[in-house]
DNA sequence: GGCCGCTTACTCGGATATCGAATGTCCGAGTTACTTAGG
DNA sequence: CCTAAGTAACTCGGACATTCGATATCCGAGTAAGCGGCC
């Protein structure tokens, strides 16, 4: 059990954009290049985020993907929900229902919860409010502390320096 | 991203041979009827928990799988490692380094861990913690206060009510 | 010179292959319990 | 009746298929910019 690549992928070219400053619009395939990513992979990832509302894109010559929103107002959940479906975890097959022992159990005695479920479910939430409590921009702020250039790199492999 | 099947079929498999109580090994093809499981892969399943030290198994003739401690020392952290294995949910592809982008940073500055890598780490850790909090006896606990007869449920629907 | 329509090139968006892991199945090695013959 | 070896059945353990989702790729629809002709 692991996160797709695609969450990764979709974090750095976020803050990819913000570094970059200026509103233009960017295509996949410079995206991608700064990475050495799949263009074409990167780029179904890219349109869940606009489906998200976290990029909006802009067709035609010149177009591509600029920030719908400031980083402070996308957290790490956003971007992981948008990439990976907004699916549990753990999803109960309510397996209790089933089989030998489940046929012994009389009407109206699952109406609570199965507690293998209900336990797992709470793991889930303490990551889901980890991820929601950390924005884009606290993740940039770290980011610069460890180095300062980080920015001028970025803009730099974009052929903006 | 989803957690695998046979998380739910170990928790549920080891606290039925909770409910039965008596330390008696019970073979797979009886663990697997009760909830109508796959024979076959739930076995799978127990060998790793055996290797994680969760269960005994007894070969031959009258043998099967007992549990290897109360479950009062057992966590869904456990069970979860046991099953999944303990890779961790986000793998760092260290992206930051390739391309146009990572050609231009210069020697060391990639000393610090990435800081999309340790956003994720802290969410993983939140939910690993919150999975370590929980052992088996309190979801046994917490199925029992829902349904206080699940254990006579459990006992019969392995013949022996 | 300014304006309008056309062409062209570029981009996104989704439909289409490929790959790997999770899921599911099968058979052999080993052990135990039972049987049965002998003392 | 008790014992002990032989037999047979049962179980785990791992090797072998299959299915599904993630990964990667490709091509068409649509749009904006640039160009050329026309007013």
């Amino acid at each position: 059990m692991r996160t797709g690549k695609g969450v990764e992928w979709a974090v750095h070219t976020l803050l990819n954009l913000a570094w970059l400053g200026d509103g233009e619009p960017v295509p996949t395939a410079r995206l991608a290049a700064v990475h050495d990513l799949s263009a074409s992979y990167l780029n179904k990832q890219l349109q869940q985020l606009v489906k998200a509302g976290l990029l909006e894109s802009v067709p035609g010559a010149r177009g591509g993907f600029r920030l719908a929103r400031p980083l402070e107002a996308v957290s790490m959940l956003d971007v992981v929900l948008a990439v990976e479906g907004d699916d549990p975890l753990f999803r109960c097959a309510e397996i209790r229902r089933c089989g030998t022992i489940g046929e012994r159990v009389p009407a109206g005695g699952f109406s609570r919860p199965c507690a293998v479920n209900t336990a797992m479910g709470r793991a889930e939430l303490a990551w889901r409010k980890a991820l929601a409590a950390q924005s884009l921009a606290d993740v940039r702020a770290e980011a610069e502390a460890h180095a300062p250039a980080v920015g001028s790199y970025v803009r730099g492999g974009f052929g903006r320096d």
